[in-house]
RNA sequence: GGCGCUAUCGUCUAACGGUUAGGACGCGGCCCUCUCAAGGCUGAAAUACGGGUUCGAUUCCCGUUAGCGCUACCA
């Protein structure tokens, strides 16, 4: 067996109660990873933990036109920030090719497989003219009557070739885990290419080979593989192997209904992450786009996910993204975050920002407190330092919206100063004490709470809409309070 | 065109022949309230269509329609 670990990956070997599974998410480098990857990788992830099987990452990078490492770089973080670890791997396919290579010349032998010279152009032709006239349109076996003198004979002579299997007759008929029986007629499927002429391994050949050396037990992937199993079963039993298990998993689709692409707008794994997005909250989301665990819980953490995951109740239907329930679930794991855990978060949402320095509540006390009024009313990672910034740092902008509705009538400034005056003199700075002030003051002065408390709030938090305005002072502390209001009671 | 797969509220789904067709997101209303969230209560919202089978079909079968996928010397 090939092997390329990388340095740190997780690699350690479990103690497994059925050995017999064997699981992989067999990406193909070609871009980042995408939510559908993401979910075909999860719910490979979730058969193996949740049968003490072994999950197996494999990179398709026999496309050595399109695969790049740098995508192979991002596929890979993704996968550990969704924290989906794995036990073998990664192994990469173009390191394979002997494999490949000696599987070929082992059907080529038993004549289960053969070479082709057909001109690509002339099927190319024959293939478009098919489509113009709306025929099915297979490989004619023109080389298959070839005898072996004849293709050594082409061969010296120079003419690229490439290896096409020969497809048995009869029909081909699996169990699909997710999807039922399919049953393909034989005769409907081409004498499909092994090899090109350039010596590489196609996909199919390359796929079946590596497999059955990694011993593999259940191939979980996307619905648009179905048409590619019966091939790649006869390849199976052309081999003289145990055919795996299949499941095929619905595609996700976009709004429209099309499948999801780039189209649509964000589809990167890499996209929600800088989002704001948990990974707990993309793991959970997409892991109920198509399962179901019944009864009507929702929000589950990954361990219970593996905990109650069953392929035999995955949806066949294909399941349209929505945005908006993936934010539900991110408050919801958002609130239910550990909340040292979730401050830890958004010190590093900070910190990328390059605000971290200049965070006056860095204490991790006083960021936690921070974070426990504001998380209630935040959907991603990103809120905290869009609009809590005031509650972390001492400049924040007054959003013009609240100075407008708060601060334009230039009566309330007296109030305010008086306000900060009485606070400053208050022997107790208290939840229960400064509300009381508060409204005794607006009271006095025949001013609504409302204002007032409207009027403070956007002095202390730059924002008409914020936690409740006395858990805000005692947080900021008299100081800061007091003086954010005489700042913006100053303010001309 | 051929082949394959699919079909319950706008969306994700539950109901493995008998339910007032359930839950969640989103949307509306009410409560809570210093704003906004969160939370609680609540409303509107679905079995694509047509045939069978059956005492009875969301459920089983067939057809129609629609959607999606595959149809390469890509993966």
């Amino acid at each position: 067996m090939a092997n390329h670990d990388e340095p740190g990956a997780p690699n350690q070997t479990r103690a497994t109660a059925s050995p017999a599974l064997r699981a992989r998410f067999a990406p193909s480098p070609t871009g980042y990873l995408h939510v559908g990857g993401a979910r075909t990788a999860l719910f490979n992830w979730l058969l193996a933990r949740s049968r003490g099987g072994c999950f197996i990452l494999r990179i398709e990078d026999t496309d050595l036109q399109r695969s790049s490492e740098e995508m192979t770089r991002v596929i890979l973080d993704s996968m550990r920030w969704l924290g989906m670890d794995w036990d073998e791997g990664p192994f990469f396919q173009s390191q394979r090719l002997g494999l490949h290579r000696r599987t070929v010349e082992r059907l080529l032998s038993e004549a289960k497989a053969y070479p082709c010279f057909c001109p690509p152009q002339r099927l190319e032709e024959s293939r478009r003219a098919a489509e113009r006239e709306k025929r099915a349109w297979i490989y004619d076996r023109t080389c298959l009557g070839l005898t072996a003198e004849e293709a050594l004979q082409r061969r010296r002579a120079g003419v690229p070739g490439l290896v096409r299997f020969r497809v048995p007759e009869g029909e081909t008929v699996f169990q699909d885990l997710i999807q039922g029986e399919i049953r393909f007629d034989n005769r409907l499927i081409e004498d499909f290419a092994l090899q090109r002429s350039d010596g590489m391994p196609t996909y199919h050949l390359s796929v079946v080979s590596d497999d059955i050396d990694m011993r593999i037990s259940h191939v979980i992937r996307g619905a648009d593989h179905i048409s590619n199993t019966p091939k790649q079963i006869l390849l199976y039993e052309a081999l003289g192997q145990a055919v795996p298990e299949f499941g095929h998993l619905s595609l996700i689709l976009g709004p429209d209904r099309k499948r999801l692409s780039k189209r649509h707008g964000a589809t990167a794994v890499e996209h929600y992450r800088t989002q704001g997005i948990l990974p707990d909250a993309l793991i959970n989301y997409l892991a109920l786009l198509g399962w179901s665990p019944g009864g009507d819980r929702e929000v589950m953490a990954a361990a219970e996910l593996v905990e109650r995951f069953d392929l035999s109740r995955v949806n066949k239907a294909n399941a349209v993204f929505d945005v908006a329930k993936l934010e539900w679930f991110n408050a919801q794991h958002l609130q239910q975050m550990e909340i040292g855990k979730l401050t830890e978060r958004v010190r590093n949402e900070f910190f990328e920002n390059g605000l971290l320095d200049r965070v006056f509540a860095s204490e991790p006390a006083q960021m936690e407190a921070a974070v426990a009024l504001l998380r209630s009313r935040c959907k991603t990672l990103h809120d905290f330092s869009r609009w809590g910034r005031a509650f972390f740092l001492e400049e924040f902008e007054i959003d013009p919206e609240g100075r407008k509705k708060y601060l334009s009538d230039p009566a309330i400034f007296p109030v305010m100063q008086e306000l900060a005056g009485r606070y400053l003199a208050l022997a107790e700075f208290s939840l229960a004490s400064t509300e009381q002030v508060l409204r005794d003051l607006a009271a006095e002065r025949g001013v609504k709470p409302g204002a007032l408390i409207g009027a403070v709030r956007v002095a202390l938090t730059g924002n008409a809409v914020a936690p409740g305005l006395f858990e805000v002072m005692l947080h900021l502390g008299r100081e800061r309070t007091v003086a954010r209001i005489r700042r913006s009671a100053a303010a001309p």
